[in-house]
DNA sequence: GCCGTTTTCGGCCCGACTGTTTTCAGTCG
């Protein structure tokens, strides 16, 4: 059976620390490890592509590569990794995963200390053991302690989501700039690239007195272990788990400093060799040209791509999916804004499981901006959300006809009526076509037996798609972030349907689904699909997870006119007409 | 292992911090 994926990506990433651990040449290494970031976010499926012969397509994919993706779409295992697997014990590799174990020491406590589990690593570093060897010392024994800890509560919680990861960021940040020494202060890393799921949060200050930032940032209550602490650079454990890293740099090398630490690493090791071929080297304080070693500084990271000859890349594009040579072409996406977003189509009351009243959604909708809103309310068949029977649908029309009336005399905003209806087990939706006729705009969404294999939950998402009174799928793989994997859908096919039937598909801005992922949404719009950013409110304060649905938008490539909820009434109620209510 | 305005070989981005070391290797991002 074929891998997905995310398995491909995950053998790769094992057998670059395998080869890593056996000492081979680092290059080589990479190669392993820059393919398995490529696969894991690659939009479609390695199986497809294996099929079309287009693996060495992916870059970074050459012979060797695509033989072993295709290895393991067609036996679904790796030769190469299982004879690997034979040579280094599986807890050697663990090592690595401990901060403060590298592929060296890994590599040493078990050859020249036969310690091959993590269990027998924590022994001997109990019994004073491993200070013995070269290298070591008592401090580097506790660290490692220290690291199998906290690499233990890791494994329980091992990344963590962009909902939670940014509003700490910006607490602890707001902290830090209100120190006299920070000039200006930013959250950088994948949290400002805006990745679903974060491994550590990165923080820049700018200011010429760094260590009072510093000493401020070790010493905040939720530290739970300093990890480093140094003039320009700290890293600090919470007590949450999470680490975070906090770099001072002086506002003159605002620019470079910013554009490394946003990263990625494959955007940024690309941008450099563009640097190098015009004769500069680029590292986080400044440009240095080779010549005459003459620095070159940056305060603005517009400085830092205009200097290689690029318009300014937004941070969400920085994933090398693309963008460096967009930007050569002058060809980047006008990515969507929150204030492109008139509208949200995907929201629940009280008549199912949402906490406020149709009137109390219809006025904090307003006062956010928005122009008109959809009230769509679970189906019958989701018992559990207080899914609405035929009888409280046609109720609830009325109502939300009342509150329509009335805000459209007082403010000129509208409310309609729709559902977010079960695309049920065996495929069928939960109400009947003479019933979805009446509604104003239907959501179809998959909430059970997320499950089932790729051809029957596909064939529940097409027939859902290709109903015509279905506007919009919602949350189409029906991911759970950081816990569940969404279902496995036939991403393709599914966009197909889409496509055929100028169904939209939903970006949920909810932080726990962030779904459409930004690749699938990328891939959709390049096929011409609509999509549609919700928030799928069920109370007041969720209607401000907008920006995490659009900032997921612009990781994927989203302009404005490909998403119907940017659009002015007078359009959304004709493309709504057009396809057959 | 990949790749080419250095093109089929010989490169491959760059620096901070730590702990051990007496000048640097390992780890990390």
């Amino acid at each position: 059976m074929a891998l997905t994926n995310q398995q491909i990506a995950g053998i790769f990433h094992t057998v670059a620390d395998m080869l890593e651990i056996k000492g081979e040449i680092i290059h080589r290494v990479m190669s392993y490890r820059r393919t398995a970031e490529t696969v894991a976010d690659y939009p479609r499926a390695m199986s497809d592509l294996a099929a079309e012969g287009k693996l060495t397509d992916i870059p970074g994919v050459g012979k060797v590569l695509a033989e072993k993706i295709q290895e393991m779409i067609d036996t679904g295992k790796l030769d190469f990794y299982e004879k690997l697997k034979t040579e280094i014990p599986e807890g050697v590799v663990e090592m690595l995963a401990v901060n403060g174990v590298g592929p060296k020491k890994a590599r040493m406590f078990w050859e020249e200390a036969g310690i091959t589990t993590l269990e027998a690593l924590e022994a001997a570093a109990r019994e004073g053991k491993l200070r013995e060897m070269p290298g070591m010392g008592a401090k580097s024994e506790t660290k490692i302690l220290e690291g199998i800890e906290s690499y233990r509560r890791r494994v329980a919680n091992p990344r963590t989501p962009l909902g939670v990861a940014l509003p700490m960021a910006e607490r602890i940040l707001a902290r830090l700039l209100e120190l006299p020494q920070a000039q200006r202060g930013t959250v950088a890393g994948s949290l400002r690239r805006a990745r679903p799921t974060i491994g550590d949060v990165d923080l820049l200050v700018a200011s010429d007195d760094g260590a009072p930032l510093m000493e401020a940032f070790v010493t905040m209550p939720e530290v739970a272990r300093v990890l480093g602490n140094g003039e320009s650079k700290s890293s600090v454990e919470l007590q949450n788990g999470v680490q975070v890293d906090l770099r001072v740099v002086p506002a003159e090398r605002w620019g470079t400093a910013l554009q490394y630490f946003t990263g990625s690493q494959a955007h940024n090791i690309k941008i450099r060799e563009m640097a190098l071929k015009r004769g500069l080297s680029l590292n986080e304080f400044a440009y240095t040209r080779q010549d005459d070693g003459q620095q070159i500084l940056c305060a603005d990271e517009e400085a830092v791509y205009s200097e290689i000859g690029l318009p300014w890349i937004a941070p969400e594009l920085r994933e090398d999916w693309g963008e460096i040579e967009a930007a050569q072409r002058g060809t980047l996406p006008k990515l969507i804004t929150i204030d492109d977003i008139r509208s949200d189509l995907h929201m629940h009351t009280q008549w199912s499981d949402g906490a406020l009243t149709i009137r109390q959604m219809a006025e904090a909708a307003r006062q956010r901006g928005r122009e008109f809103i959809v009230i769509t309310d679970h189906s019958r068949s989701a018992g559990i959300a207080n899914g609405l029977s035929i009888e409280r649908l046609l109720a609830q029309q009325q109502e939300v006809r009342e509150v329509d009336a009335e805000m459209r005399d007082k403010y000129g905003f509208r409310v309609f009526h729709g559902s977010e209806i079960e695309i049920k087990a065996d495929g069928t939706l939960d109400y009947p076509d003479d019933i979805l006729a009446q509604l104003d705009f239907v959501v179809a969404s998959l909430h059970v037996s997320l499950r089932q294999p790729r051809e029957q939950v596909t064939q529940r998402a097409l027939n859902a798609v290709s109903n015509p009174h279905v506007d919009l799928m919602g949350h189409p793989r029906g991911q759970l972030i950081p816990d569940r994997e969404g279902a496995d859908l036939d991403m393709e096919a599914l966009f197909a349907a889409a496509k055929a039937n100028d169904t939209a598909l939903e970006i949920n801005s909810n932080p726990a689904r962030l779904d459409l992922e930004a690749q699938n949404a990328k891939r959709a719009i390049e096929l011409g699909i609509k999509l549609c950013i919700d928030t799928d409110a069920h109370s007041e304060s969720d209607m401000d997870l907008l920006r995490y649905g659009i900032m997921t938008a612009r990781r994927g490539w989203v302009e404005a006119p490909s998403v119907i909820n940017t659009w002015p009434l007078d359009k959304f109620l004709a493309w709504v007409e057009a396809r057959g209510k």
